[in-house]
DNA sequence: CGCATTCCCTGGGTGC
DNA sequence: TGCACCCAGGGAATGC
């Protein structure tokens, strides 16, 4: 499931390999990707459009064209394919060709991505337009504090961990960091948000920065079907801590799964502390 | 307003 | 082997 590592290692690919390429057409095999325009303004504002840069908003991909702005969310499958002389599978929804005869596929085999076109090059009226306004702060904004956090969750009974998974309050992180995250931190993700002091608002954001610092060094997580693009792999998966694992790290006692802000929760019950005088669980 | 729940999708896993 | 069923989850929409 692409989280901010992956998407920026799908961008930082991608824009080696495809900007300066000009649109020559666009074929929609799956409309309802495209959410804010009919299939044939998308296939025709991008006709003749050149890739002028690629860059990214949490977990948003932006395509910037010299006469458009794109973007595209993977959501949980969505990946670009780069080589594709071969036949198109189901899977792939929306083919962009190149002027110099190259391809570029999205596919996605639970259909759960979207795309937004904008008809400006203005990236800042972009930003504030849906769905990129309501988005918080990006984790290595230096606007982001224990201070803005508790600003945002002050006397909350949220758990922390679904605090973190909001994208409004802070832009990018998905179910794997925040379980990494929260281990490193030693903070069990079921504590409500308000019980957190100062110190642990601090020490999260220092993690979720060290986390993801780490993630994008090794390209992302490749996890079940998600890869980067169709070439390249993430090998984040080789250093997770506790997501996914069946032993903690740190005590070797077994680690627990439950659930938790809706989502599958990897934790270790013993060095996952509640903060003092927590009366929850 | 705040928070929880439902929905969108399909491959993979399970049980019979 | 086949079939019904359930699960995974990001974010929009809906519900309380």
């Amino acid at each position: 499931m692409p989280e901010l590592p992956e998407v920026e290692t799908v961008r930082a690919i991608l824009e080696k390999r495809v900007v300066g390429k000009t649109v020559r057409d666009v074929l929609i095999r799956y409309e309802k990707i495209i959410k804010n325009t009919s299939s044939e303004e998308f296939a025709a504002r991008l006709k003749g459009a050149k890739l002028t840069d690629i860059s990214r908003r949490g977990k948003y991909l932006l395509f910037i064209f010299d006469k458009a702005i794109l973007l595209s969310h993977l959501r949980m499958e969505g990946k670009y394919l780069l080589a594709a002389d071969n036949p198109y599978s189901k899977h792939e929804h929306v083919v962009f060709f190149f002027t110099d005869g190259s391809e570029l596929r999205y596919h996605d085999m639970r259909k759960f991505g979207t795309m937004h076109l904008f008809e400006t090059t203005d990236l800042i009226s972009v930003m504030e337009s849906e769905p990129l306004k309501k988005m918080g702060l990006e984790p290595f904004d230096d606007r982001l504090t224990p201070d803005y956090l508790a600003g945002k969750i002050a006397n909350s009974k949220r758990s922390v961990k679904s605090i973190l998974l909001d994208q409004t309050i802070i832009s990018g992180l998905g179910n794997i960091y925040v379980d990494e995250v929260l281990f490193l931190s030693r903070i069990h993700p079921a504590a409500p948000g308000g019980t957190l002091d100062r110190a642990s608002l601090k020490l999260l954001i220092e993690n979720v920065r060290i986390v993801l610092n780490k993630a994008i060094a090794y390209g992302g997580t490749t996890v079940k079907s998600f890869q980067a693009t169709d070439e390249v792999s993430g090998r984040f998966q080789n250093y997770l801590m506790v997501h996914t694992k069946a032993e903690c790290p740190s005590c070797h006692r077994p680690v627990s799964k439950i659930r938790v802000a809706g989502r599958g929760t990897y934790l270790c019950e013993h060095c996952q502390i509640k903060p003092a005088g927590a009366d929850y669980l």
